[in-house]
DNA sequence: AAATATAACGAAAACGGTTTCGTGTTAATA
DNA sequence: TATTAACACGAAACCGTTTTCGTTATATTT
């Protein structure tokens, strides 16, 4: 085992100082080319690496960034996460991954813990808890001592940072605008409460766009799940007794379980119900039939913030300048609504 | 903006010395009642943290583990993940994950940066043009250096490090048993290259099944996918040209597409046709009709990696000693299979 | 030859902690 | 009263860098 070497280590055995070998290794004007030549040839032959935590210690800068998202094992998260390290890995940045698990006090915790010299700046989505309990002060806490703090998807307007959300409430408008131009007349919502900022958006433009039509809003015809599980038994009642002809999904499982329900009773689709959710993952693309979706665009939101948060981390100005991001979705076509 | 305090702003403000505040926030015996109530208040007050990076500079050790895998997007990494960050985060350590995206270079990439100090430790799954190029030196210096490693899943027997992975051969073995206890008799193999190593063990285990059956085995009845990605008509052709009466799929997304193919083409599943699939994720779940699998226990596979590595890690001890752990695969029977 | 410029390097501080060792003061002991 | 022990604290080294500011030769100028 051979330990790392330092700049002390080569110092040492070409019996110069400390000074001289780092500048030497930075091809420093001040250094003979004669004592460059023998310190670098030495550095590369015991492949010398400074050490990133020394680095840290004097730039104040790890560039390390800290990702706190609710769950991984969520298709549109991964998509965010990959974005992001994909962007940071390029300028030089690694991610550091916090799961708060829906929980406020996680969150909390895990912010605290990476908010003391180990990271440069924060990307997050709010857990659900946090969403709905409203208290934000954690985040404040961590923008205040200076921290750039970015955040996607679930966002608050209580917290002055950069944000980068998708337009859930334009995509649910759009994909009820879609049901309405095919004629649907019973369109349905199975979203979740909406203490959820996405949801509460989403649900917003389902009901703009049944307002601009000629259909109206039946309240019967939208199902809250209470929580972020699925009630497999209230879709199955949901569907059963309202018989819409169209459902809007705010996520993919909630489409692809609900799709499953009605094939067994026997009705068809697209002529007889049609679906659309949201967010396009492996399930909508393999769903039997393929289900359409709005799409999020993940990955590109994880590398705009990114950007976002590293250009605010690399720039000297203390601007207190904060924006929003506001990417378009996409509707995905697939079988599940006729084309 | 209020920036963070340090001991040394304590010492200034209480007229005491660094060393005695940093005694006194240990509660050291050395330091008065009085003297540490004091600074400890006063430590409270100001939200006093200490600061990571000059803890990891003084202790050489990062409570960071570095987690290096192919591709993020992929249901049973997502989990091994969560598993590692659960375990991890119990104990104090976070998580910095680097994506190799199968690329032997960005692996090695991500692996030097990495090594540099910001890490105590590695788990990593290779990619698979490392596992093709079989060029361990990256692994090598790395261990050398008396870094732990833990590899899981995609691992290879010329590296010496801990490695965790489940008994592929074990689960293709007892799926394919199933099959033929069911009484099928033309039992196909949609799998990818053999260089990965789970690929190779799942046919070794497929192969095993049907050797020690009367069945025999029928190479035309394997199908190798060249690369990572679904070659769609390839499978159409495959299942179109053999007609089997049952299918093992090296994963989820092989499984489900070729369910799709032959409902198309009006067979019944599990009657006509059975399907299993490997990796227990959403998709298998959610598939119409639902697939068995092979599940791999991603979480589990991460906690114990995160264990294995973090016992190394903290452990004084030199042992040179290794261990392979083998997990053991369950079959989760769902509707693609008669039970 | 004296003054000055320049080249090449080293000492030391700094980043923010931890820890060893020393030291001055007071109290207990001989 | 002299010696010792206990107590409470500070100085300084250390982790591995970077960087400023000397400092010493040597070379150039007047």
């Amino acid at each position: 085992m051979k330990a790392k070497i330092t700049l002390k280590d080569i110092a040492r055995e070409l019996e110069v100082s400390i000074s001289t070998v780092s500048k030497a290794l930075k091809n420093s004007e001040e250094i003979s080319r004669d004592t460059k030549d023998k310190v670098q040839a030495f550095a590369k032959l015991y492949n010398y690496k400074p050490n990133n935590i020394a680095i840290s210690l004097k730039n104040k800068r790890t560039k390390n960034i800290g990702v706190v998202i609710p769950d991984i094992v969520h298709h549109f998260f991964t998509t965010v996460i990959r974005g992001i390290e994909k962007y940071a890995n390029a300028r030089g940045y690694n991610v550091i991954v916090c799961l708060s698990e829906e929980s406020f006090d996680k969150e909390v915790i895990n912010m605290e813990m990476l908010a003391n010299g180990s990271i440069d700046g924060f990307i997050m989505s709010l857990s659900s808890e946090t969403q709905e309990k409203s208290d934000y002060n954690h985040l404040k806490e961590v923008t205040e001592q200076g921290i750039p703090v970015v955040l996607f998807d679930r966002i608050t307007n209580e917290v002055d940072c950069d944000k980068v959300i998708i337009d859930d409430e334009l995509g649910a408008y759009q994909a009820t605008n879609k049901f309405i131009d095919q004629g649907k007349k019973k369109i349905a919502l199975i979203t979740t409460d909406d203490y959820l900022s996405v949801s509460k958006a989403r649900t917003k433009g389902y009901r703009k766009a049944l307002e601009e039509s000629n259909l109206g809003i039946d309240e019967s015809m939208i199902l809250k799940m209470p929580s972020m599980e699925m009630d497999e038994l209230a879709i199955k009642t949901f569907l059963n007794e309202k018989e819409p002809d169209a459902v809007l999904c705010v996520n993919e499982i909630f489409a692809v379980y609900s799709m499953r329900l009605v094939q067994e009773k026997g009705l068809k689709i697209p002529e007889d119900i049609a679906f659309i959710g949201f967010t396009d993952g492996v399930l909508s693309k393999y769903a039997n039939p393929s289900l359409t979706v709005v799409a999020q665009h993940g990955e590109k939101m994880g590398e705009v913030s990114a950007k976002m948060l590293i250009d605010k981390v690399e720039s000297e100005a203390e601007e207190e300048t904060y924006q929003t991001k506001i990417l378009e979705p996409t509707l995905v076509i697939r079988d599940s609504i006729a084309h």
